[in-house]
DNA sequence: CCATCCGGTTAGTCACCGCTAACCCCCTAC
DNA sequence: GTAGGGGGTTAGCGGTGACTAACCGGATGG
């Protein structure tokens, strides 16, 4: 499937600008709104071109998807790994929440609109990676704050994903400010 | 679905059928994922049937998200007009949404997903109407919490917008229990 | 210097989708 | 008892969209 997982990330081309436009594209015409022939004419080539890079319009959703889940679950690891106080763990899940949404709009776009429109396998693997997620947010929250149950917890993961994810319907802040006002509302909203 | 949420309307009709039934199939699939043959199977009819009924599949999401709109711009409105605190009116604003929310999961979702697959005039008017109900929002917010810019109330609006309408992506608390959450968390992270 | 292959092109195929046409009940009012 | 219309049916048309086929130029390495 994908011909190398590569750790060294020296490759800015084709493939990546590929996904980024589809991204782009998805995010404001939704999934079955884009032809082929638009994403190809956003990076220049035309149409057909873009068989040499990807087995599918399908396939290409799912490769953005996947990598999404997987940038967001790894990302999500690491602040977690480090060892600190629940609820500074809390704060920078939050933040790294917050940044990722802020530098990626559509991609967050095209995740939280077009699960719908994954292949069943593909769907299955995102699944996946979306549950451990938001599982670490569950036991983040629950320890910082330890009087939450279980499903009162990933009721309101699921909540702050809305709140940062919406993001990119509004644009009147610049990045800072946006940035710490998003965070201060999810934490707000979490620990109340 | 339920036949009888009409006060004194006897009319559950066709029409309103076919738009419940267009509203869940859009919000899982997508506008340009879901055909007239789907929808029109949806409802027990089949295919072109539907256009006794409607002039075309663009005219069912306009008048879709059109009517939407104006339920939450009069809904807010009302709200408002009531002359309390306005913390409390911030509350009750917030309540208002949080059960819109609850009780139409597929219309929401169709209306924050699908604006960029209305035809242009019908996006012109359905823009006009939410804009309205966001002024609405920051009018209520800067009156309860005065020391709010403008550009941030709008920011606040829009995040908080996204924190309940991210309820038809959790299903694990009852009904009751969901909306004492979101109405709380949305709360804390206005006045914070 | 040539073989190869990578990444492009255009033309064409096939399925599907929105919508219209033509036809056909009932049900109701006169 | 029949005229009419509201609401349904199936067949078919035109357009579009994903994908394949066949072809091609140029960089590269043996």
């Amino acid at each position: 499937m994908s011909p190398a997982a590569e750790p060294v990330a020296d490759k800015p081309s084709r493939r990546e600008q590929i996904l980024a436009a589809a991204a782009e594209l998805f995010a404001r015409h939704g999934f079955h709104g884009v032809g082929i022939d638009d994403i190809g004419s956003a990076v220049g080539i035309s149409g057909p071109a873009l068989y040499r890079h990807f087995r599918s319009k399908d396939a290409m959703l799912g490769e953005m998807l996947t990598s999404i889940s997987e940038v967001l679950l790894d990302g999500g690891q690491s602040r977690v790994g480090a060892a600190r106080s629940p609820h500074d763990t809390l704060g920078d899940l939050v933040r790294f929440h917050v940044d990722f949404a802020l530098d990626n709009p559509a991609l967050i776009t095209v995740q939280e609109r077009n699960l719908g429109n994954l292949t069943d396998p593909d769907r299955r693997k995102v699944r996946g990676l979306q549950r451990r997620y938001v599982e670490l947010w569950v036991e983040v929250v629950r320890s910082a704050v330890p009087e939450t149950e279980e499903p009162t917890a990933r009721a309101q993961a699921h909540a702050v994903f809305g709140l940062i994810n919406s993001t990119p319907h509004s644009r009147h802040l610049d990045r800072a400010q946006m940035a710490d006002l998003l965070t201060g509302m999810a934490l707000a909203a979490l620990v109340q």
